[in-house]
DNA sequence: TACTTTACTGACTTGAAAGTCAGTAAACAG
DNA sequence: CTGTTTACTGACTTTCAAGTCAGTAAAGTA
């Protein structure tokens, strides 16, 4: 009786869109696998044929939610042409201050959360998400560095320098957020000129 | 026959210590409250007996790791009597770089993990924590802005700009030192450098 | 010493969710 | 149309931990 198609194809994405709902709204441990099924509308059995284990879900899920993001991070510091300035004042506040109201949010609650209880997880969301970011962005600092427009070392070493003020974010709108607004992009703002105001030679960019 | 003493007065902390142990092991979900009962040396039923569920412990250890911690911090601001270079460079740098190898690193883990689902223990973490800190930091900027050291009113605005790397080393001390270490006090203090190198007015401070 | 109070114990109950699997029917081959 | 494969179902099993409570004995009282 019940109409139930025979789509393979997009089963398992359809579950990991599913499962991610639910692990963002619950984080892992509230997540109830028939939960998922149902969102998915899909019985509870086929998720396990999928995916052998809960655990084995989750990390497909935060898989296929970060890579796109860092894909489009990179080409966005890719295809900048001007200024360090002109970069960190245009796409990359425009970038950061999407961030924290994404979905990608939640990725970092579970990643925090989880993290220490999957060791293999945790070192594919360095050596895929830490370390390309931080290559990227040492990448985009060496360059103005080495066209005069900042001075120091530091940043190219430091890139991280950067992005603190960004996991702040993040972390505010999902716990304190509803108590007590952040101005995200006034926040980012302030510490993008106060990095330009240490590091910059000339004060001409916009 | 177990020579099991009555020690009403001892018991609620010894739980406590003994829960936070298990907390910061294992995260809120993994942590059995028998292993607890075991740790401190006590039997399940007595935990039940102080704390009626384990959310409410929970919260007890939350409370009990923090307070002393946010005392210590705001005295040491209220104790420093030189400029505000000084008291970067020296007392916050020791503090900011001893918070990520202390207990205190599985405190933000387990608030950012559970607060989502606790939202009165979000609040109270809110008020005693983030925004203690907050107001101590913007006094400690106010004074230097009115004393001519810093320009700029950014800092007494955005306190929060200061500790975005204290974050990022808590977190990464967490995740990833094992496979990648951090220098936490080179990162800190090229953070503290860039500040001052954008607000500092005369550079005289060591 | 006998009696009362209560800190403390641990076997038990209860509920819940991950994971299983025998069965069903949709697609497709011939 | 018939037979075969396999995507899919959902009731069932298994495991496991929070929370309970009847009972025990340590301390206090007289």
């Amino acid at each position: 009786m019940p109409r139930n198609q025979r789509r393979k194809e997009d089963r398992p994405d359809e579950i990991v869109a599913a499962a991610f709902t639910e692990f963002a709204d619950r984080g892992y441990a509230d997540t109830k696998l028939d939960r998922v099924a149902k969102r998915a509308g899909v019985s509870k059995g086929l998720v396990f044929l999928y995916f052998k284990t809960k655990e084995q879900l989750f990390k497909a899920v935060v898989r296929a939610v970060v890579v796109p993001r860092i894909d489009a991070f990179e080409a966005a510091i890719a295809a900048h042409e001007g200024s360090l300035a002109s970069f960190l004042r245009g796409p990359f506040v425009e970038f950061a201050a999407a961030l924290p109201e994404s979905p990608a949010r939640h990725v970092v609650r579970l990643i925090v959360a989880e993290g220490p209880k999957h060791p293999d997880l945790t070192r594919w969301y360095h050596d895929n998400v830490i370390s390309r970011v931080t290559a990227a962005l040492a990448g985009l600092f060496q360059r103005a560095e080495d066209s005069g427009e900042i001075k120091a070392a530091t940043l190219s070493q430091q890139p991280l320098l950067l992005i603190g003020p960004v996991v702040i974010g993040m972390i505010w709108k999902l716990l304190f957020d509803s108590h007590k607004p952040l101005d995200t992009r006034a926040f980012l703002n302030a510490h993008v000129d106060m990095m330009l105001g240490a590091f910059a030679i000339s004060r001409s960019d916009a």
